[in-house]
DNA sequence: TGCTCATTCAACCAATTAGTTGAACGCATA
DNA sequence: TATGCGTTCAACTAATTGGTTGAATGAGCA
């Protein structure tokens, strides 16, 4: 179960380009760090801190392969953010259906 | 369409606690700023600031009713975010089906 | 007109953020 | 053991954030 707190971090962790593309790269599989920081024109260390946002937020975790840290996806603080969202779910519904119902309207007046 | 641009306000706008419970109320319907205000122990001054990050990321719009303000969901950014997020599904779905094969496999032996 | 109420603006402050550089750490391997 | 590679740490900087206070704007009303 996640707390404001939780939601804090996870939402905060995804407002970062760079780390939605981390993010985006982790899902496909494991990879390490340098991987993981090749294609943006960053110091490793920039990286490295990217990484211990997204750790904090847990969206992320770690697993050391000698001398790589490979990092894997952790999907559940983004189910997290998810089920947060779905409770609008209904007023973004609710509105389209309204426009749609507009849409019908004009139809029949055309 | 959200670019790149709009999900980093999006989910910033999401990443505070105090923008959250804004959008919570503002979501069972329109409401006037200091309304919005009353429940948080901030000055107004503070609460327009947070409505100024809010509706720079689409999230609210207003309606001038006299000397009042009307705040209202914008469903369609959330429904941006959501749509962000929608990707990843698959991955924790994926993790929740290894889950449930885990446990019927220690269920097989028990 | 002048008063009051709702809201925003401007200036400021402390804390946090995203980035850098250079040193340090840990692990493999010659 | 020493060297090199992958990664993190420490210290610093510039920009942004979330908050304050007090003045300003703007609409409705006596």
């Amino acid at each position: 179960m996640q707390t404001g707190h939780d939601l804090n971090r996870i939402f905060h962790a995804l407002s970062d380009p760079t780390r939605r593309e981390i993010l985006r790269k982790v899902a496909t599989g494991e990879h390490s760090v340098s991987v993981l920081a090749e294609p943006h024109k960053l110091t490793l260390a920039a990286v490295s801190k990217h990484l211990k946002v997204l750790e904090a937020a847990d969206l992320i975790s770690r697993r050391k392969a000698g001398s790589f840290q490979m990092i894997t996806l952790n999907p559940e603080a983004l189910k997290s953010a998810d089920q947060w969202l779905r409770y609008y779910q209904q007023f973004w519904s609710k509105q389209l259906a309204a426009l749609k119902d507009l849409l019908e309207k004009k139809e029949d007046k055309s």
